[in-house]
DNA sequence: TACAATTTTGTAATCATTACATAATTGAAT
DNA sequence: ATTCAATTATGTAATGATTACAAAATTGTA
């Protein structure tokens, strides 16, 4: 049971535009963490009058109604995914490529903690990934 | 017993020239961590011909050395803080302080998981601190 | 003193993000 | 179908942190 696009917008309550629909269609089939800018890179080649703005004005929208997440694993640049479940995220300095911890949430939302109240939580590691150590 | 700066940098390695004892000082005494801007602009009283660019040059040497370390829980701007013991951060959405949670750790640091060599940990909380909520 | 290495400075560039005004599109009411 | 207000998208220019780089100053040592 593939996951609409349409559906997920709809029921969230943001009117399912059709550049909210590519950028949410290319966040279902790209699990990689992208930056607005692979966002707008991958969807102008369809959409030639594209503007990134419009990419900015979507994710804002997205985040602020709960349906994707962003972290800032890097010092540069915002990262966005749909994944609602908690998990940590790990970036290998070598390669790049950031991935998925889901054994390791620990997850404190919605939690108080030293009087506080946890509305947010992320998990991030670095260092040299899998991959990279295989190859040396 | 009082850190020194003076000493703090000879052990690590790093020559202790006046700017970088000045910067080092400040983090010791200002556990508030603080943007290169933030350090910069009280540095810059005492010393007017200070460049921004030494600051910057400084505290990239101090995380290279392994004497300060830095973290992006703000997506805008890199925050330095002089605490070598691992402990999360609680960013208040609020009132914009951050503040430090030392019990909760739980650090991966030199450990392998999932195949990939974990160098660094950061745990990025956020939410409204104690004090805003006690004033509503 | 001479001189090389290190450190600092200043300016300009980079790059992600945001501000904002204008244009286009949508959707309901007439 | 037409009108009109609300929403959405676009384009340009600004912002602001960070970096690149070359020149100047300082330091340590021969
Ligand atoms: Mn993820
Ligand atoms: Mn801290
Ligand atoms: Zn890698
Ligand atoms: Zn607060």
């Amino acid at each position: 049971m593939k996951e609409l696009a349409k559906d997920i917008l709809i029921e969230k309550g943001v009117s399912p535009s059709y550049h909210r629909l590519k950028v949410l269609e290319y966040l279902l089939e790209n699990r990689n963490h992208p930056s607005a800018d692979d966002i707008y890179r991958k969807l102008i080649e369809e959409i030639p009058t594209l503007s990134k703005t419009t990419i900015y004005n979507t994710l804002k929208t997205f985040v602020e109604s709960g349906l994707v997440e962003s972290f800032n694993i890097l010092q540069n640049e915002v990262r966005y995914e749909y994944n609602l479940n908690p998990h940590a995220h790990f970036l290998c300095k070598k390669c790049g490529k950031i991935y998925d911890l889901p054994d390791y949430d620990n997850c404190l939302k919605n939690q108080i903690i030293a009087g506080h109240e946890i509305h947010d939580h992320q998990i991030n590691l670095s260092g040299i990934c899998k991959n990279c150590r295989e190859k040396e």
